[in-house]
RNA sequence: GGGCGAUUGGCGCAGUGGCUAGCGCAGCUGUUUUACACACAGUAGGUCGGGGGUUCGAGUCCCUCAUCGCCCA
């Protein structure tokens, strides 16, 4: 590091470092280690995915856990690998092929499809990973999994036969959220919901056995009166009693014969009477609760809505053949020309949506396969009793609500990329199982939901030797938008299969969203590319700068500025090793704890109470706070306080001192480069090796990369007195720097330039020794600095008091009483507000009687000292009046 | 409709019932001083969403209202 660059550069060094870490083996997790285990387990982002901000928040947290856990004596593995996607991949691959041959999935047929899908996972599934390489993820990339991967996929089919087998997975036709695009079956966790303005038809129908008699319904979808085969209303409704049991005509198809239009009036408790009249068209094939009503009364199913989301024949000739929405229309329409349409209110209602396609989904009767969760007690109560915990952990709740509502999921999806069920068919015969029976049987052709896959990740991805070392993984991080997707089922999963929780703490993280809060989005366009920023800022300013915008558990605004804070930051470093290095010397000299002065005491108390807090909040993982502590040590105390300090030694001509004072600079900055490690990895390394700190330990403790070196020990009570580190120094040093702002202040208000060296005079009340004087004067930016305890000043000279004494700004004649008297007068008022508010606190006969006596103490101690300091900042002030004239 | 969360200087956030409510960014003023202008120094800016209550004492605890956000129906 004989020739550092000024600027901090990361492009010349982040990937050079990466390559080396993977080289060195330095991620690869070795089972036979006599280490504990420290294992995570990747979120896999999907194949199709390219980076986004919320993988760099994810996967910044999950290097952070990693690399200090390294540095802590863990073996850890760090699991990566990605999500094969169904829906996502295969409508990827689709377009494609549109666009590069026009021809679509149904041309090429099934084999054919999914092997093209495979060719092209194989040339572009690996973007995202290259991508977590740049960010600085050290991932066990030599295990690497893909949830299609042959052992993982016939983990999965077992699975399946499994949970066949135990009954818990059956066939069944029941009402499914369809997606008319994807043309598939989704589950509940994936339709979501939106308000959609929309409008309310109120129309009529007639009375089968009261001619002239009409009822009114409202409907928010008319164009399905055509599978309307019933109306419903509350039994406890006296409005409509005496209709029950009697028939109404449904007025489409318009064609239809009066028999075909007859539908029954039926009494059914869940009927809202609130809405619209009360009444319900009842629509089995279109509408879950519908069908639910349907079965309760034996209601026909009449589908008039294809997969496709278009209207078939049953729906009429009106219809037929139309798209939903235009079906709406038309429907409000026709029954305006048949005097039948009442009125049409304007209503938003929530309607679902596909999370994929994002259109509306359409229920739809369909045959399915679904799932009783298996272990779903345990699953519950391994939570409830804090065995697995959640943090933030207010998600328990969340958690626990869903899993009280647990409804069967359906697992299978009309795709053709994913895990293809294990179940197969000759004539009426039907066989689950892992393997094809043999000739003659056909595959079911359905696929089952990613998630049904991905549930198993924490342990389909592993080995049994892998298993057996890492198993439950430590931490899983996640984002709580797949709490019931993926968390939720991993439980689950994990208990029944290894009879075992999947990991032992679940870190919630969450959106980032861009500066006006809106989330990410590329029709937005508000979502900046990663690469860009790590190209630009690089991959530490943009690691440092997200975690420390990134409240715990709550959603990160996201803002440019951040990274390039971060990219400050790392400069801010850069440099002050560069300032070190200037200054020659060995490296890592021993303390002399004779030589350490009372600022290197105070840095050396500093950086404890920082390493303890930091500890305290990984322990916790508050990551954000854990990134501010280490900007507060090492920009505000280390570089703004103690390297300035230091230069009163450096500057100076006593070489054993001098010595010291790089030894305590080694020190620090030994140890600040290690706290820093696993939020800036890269540059911690550069500058870790440039230092020479690599070069004097063994190869177990920092010898090779920092990635070895040890998580800084706390400055203990056995180091504090062994150097002699008494809090009093901290007390001192602190009023040394508190005066040094006081003096500073006094320079800025005579108008004097930072960089114009004046005289001061200091009368001190309390023993000043050589070297803080000499500090004192260095930081005040002094010419000269006197310190003579029998100062008298001539009268008006501007002045501050402090705990060490008083600290004169000589002038001669060249101070602005006018402002002078201006400034105390509003020091004056200041300080007799601060007087009164403590006065009436003590004068408060409970307060005395029923607070605590320290507090009480406290409070009369101020009171003292804001009058001590008035009657110094009035004697000024009469002073500086007395000068004006 | 049910649940969860948020509300503190322009912005983003900290604040175990008790120091003068902090921090960073942005702002303003000054400075090219020998690590860093991606910097340094100084400085302004807040009746802690409203209203009640508990307490000697409330940003902090309780109740209530309001606004915003998320999840579930």
């Amino acid at each position: 590091m004989s020739d550092i660059p000024k600027a901090y550069e990361p492009q010349t060094f982040e990937s050079k470092w990466y390559q080396e870490w993977v080289e060195q083996g330095s991620f690869t997790a070795n089972p036979q280690s006599s280490k504990p285990a420290f294992s995570i387990v990747i979120p896999p982002p999907n194949v199709t995915g390219v980076l986004h901000m919320g993988h760099v928040l994810n996967n910044t947290i999950q290097d952070i856990l990693a690399r200090k856990a390294r540095m802590d004596g863990f073996e850890v593995l760090w699991l990566p690998g990605t999500d094969h996607a169904g829906i996502a991949t295969q409508v990827v691959v689709e377009k494609r092929l549109k666009k590069e041959q026009g021809q679509s999935r149904h041309d090429l047929g099934r084999d054919a499809f999914v092997e093209k899908v495979w060719q092209w996972k194989e040339k572009h599934g690996g973007i995202i990973i290259d991508q977590l390489k740049k960010l600085g993820c050290s991932c066990d990339w030599s295990r690497e999994r893909f949830t299609m991967d042959e052992g993982y996929s016939r983990t999965v089919a077992q699975t399946f036969v499994d949970l066949y087998e135990k009954g818990l997975i059956y066939r069944g036709k029941r009402m499914v959220n369809w997606c008319p695009v994807s043309l598939t079956a989704l589950s509940d966790e994936e339709v979501i919901m939106k308000e959609q303005k929309g409008f309310l038809y109120y129309f009529k129908v007639e009375i089968e056995e009261e001619p002239g008699t009409y009822l009114t319904i409202a409907t928010t979808r008319p164009e399905t009166i055509p599978g309307d085969s019933g109306i419903a209303v509350n039994p406890k409704d006296p409005r409509y009693a005496k209709f029950i049991g009697k028939h109404a005509l449904r007025p489409l198809p318009r064609e239809s014969s009066r028999e075909e239009k007859r539908i029954p009036i039926v009494a059914d408790d869940h009927v809202d009477f609130e809405f619209g009249t009360g009444i319900l068209k009842v629509t089995p094939a279109h509408d879950k609760a519908d069908f639910e009503i349907g079965e309760r009364h034996g209601l026909e199913v009449i589908e008039v809505i294809d997969a496709g989301g278009k209207m078939n024949d049953l729906a009429g000739k009106d219809l037929a053949g139309l798209d939903r929405f235009k079906a709406r229309k038309l429907a409000s329409q026709l029954l305006d020309e048949l005097g039948l349409l009442d009125r049409e209110e304007a209503y938003t209602n929530n309607v679902g949506f596909s999370e994929r396609a994002d259109v509306p989904i359409e229920p739809r009767l369909s045959e399915q396969w679904f799932m009783k969760y298996p272990s779903a007690d345990l699953a519950q109560k391994i939570v409830a009793s804090e065995d697995l915990r959640f943090y933030p952990d207010r998600w328990t709740k969340v958690y626990d609500h869903w899993m009280n509502n647990l409804q069967d999921w359906c697992i299978s999806r009309q795709l053709w990329w994913g895990h293809q069920i294990p179940v197969w068919y000759r004539g009426d015969e039907v066989r689950c199982q892992v393997d094809s029976p043999g000739e003659g049987w056909t595959q079911d052709p359905d696929v089952l939901d990613t998630w049904c896959s991905s549930w198993l990740w924490p342990f389909a991805t592993m080995d049994e030797a892998t298993l057996k070392k890492f198993y439950p993984t430590t931490v899983l991080v996640t984002a709580p938008e797949i709490l019931f997707f993926w968390v939720a089922r991993m439980i689950m999963a994990g208990l029944e299969y290894r009879a075992e929780k999947p990991f032992g703490t679940v870190v919630l993280h969450g959106i980032v969203r861009d500066r006006q809060g809106r989330k990410m989005s590329k029709s937005l366009g508000n979502s900046p590319d990663p690469l860009d920023l790590i190209a630009q800022y690089g991959a530490d300013a943009l690691r440092f700068g997200i975690m420390r915008s990134t409240p715990r558990g709550q959603d990160t605004l996201f803002d440019e500025q951040n990274v390039e804070l971060g990219r400050n930051f790392c400069n801010k470093l850069w440099n002050a090793c560069r300032f070190r290095q200037m200054q020659g010397g060995a490296t890592e000299g021993e303390l002399d704890e004779t030589r350490l002065t009372t600022d290197d005491k105070w840095i050396l108390l500093k950086l404890g109470q920082a390493i303890d807090e930091i500890d305290a909040a990984i322990e916790e993982y508050k990551l954000n706070e854990a990134t501010n502590v280490l900007y507060r040590f090492f920009w505000s105390e280390y570089c703004d306080w103690y390297v300035e300090a230091s230069k009163a030694i450096l500057q100076g001509s006593n070489d054993a001192q001098k010595a010291n004072t790089l030894a305590v600079i080694d020190f620090i900055l030994g140890n600040t480069l290690r706290l820093l490690h696993p939020f800036l990895p890269f540059i911690t390394e550069e500058l870790w090796q440039g230092m020479g700190f690599a070069a004097e330990l063994p190869r177990e403790q920092g010898g090779v990369t920092i990635m070895n070196a040890r998580w800084p020990k706390a400055i203990d009570q056995d180091f504090q007195d062994c150097y002699g580190l008494d809090e009093c120094y901290v007390e001192f040093v602190e009023a040394k720097y508190a005066l040094v702002k006081e003096g500073r202040n006094l320079r800025a208000e005579a108008g004097i330039p930072s960089n114009k060296k004046v005289r001061f005079v200091m009368k001190n009340s309390r023993e000043i020794m050589e070297h803080d004087a000499a500090v004192l004067k260095i930081l005040l930016n002094a010419d000269a600095l006197e310190i003579d305890p029998a100062f008298s000043a001539p009268k008006g000279t501007p002045n501050v008091h402090s705990e060490l004494g008083d600290l004169y700004l000589p002038l001669e004649g060249l101070v602005d009483f006018e402002a002078e008297v201006n400034r105390l007068s509003k020091e004056v008022e200041k300080i007799e507000k601060e007087i009164e508010k403590a006065k009436a606190k003590l004068n408060n006969p409970n307060f005395a009687s029923k607070a605590p006596a320290k507090v009480v103490e406290e409070h009369h101690k101020r009171l003292e000292e804001w009058e001590e300091k008035l009657a110094h900042t009035q004697s000024n002030l009469v002073a500086a009046k007395s000068a004006l004239g």
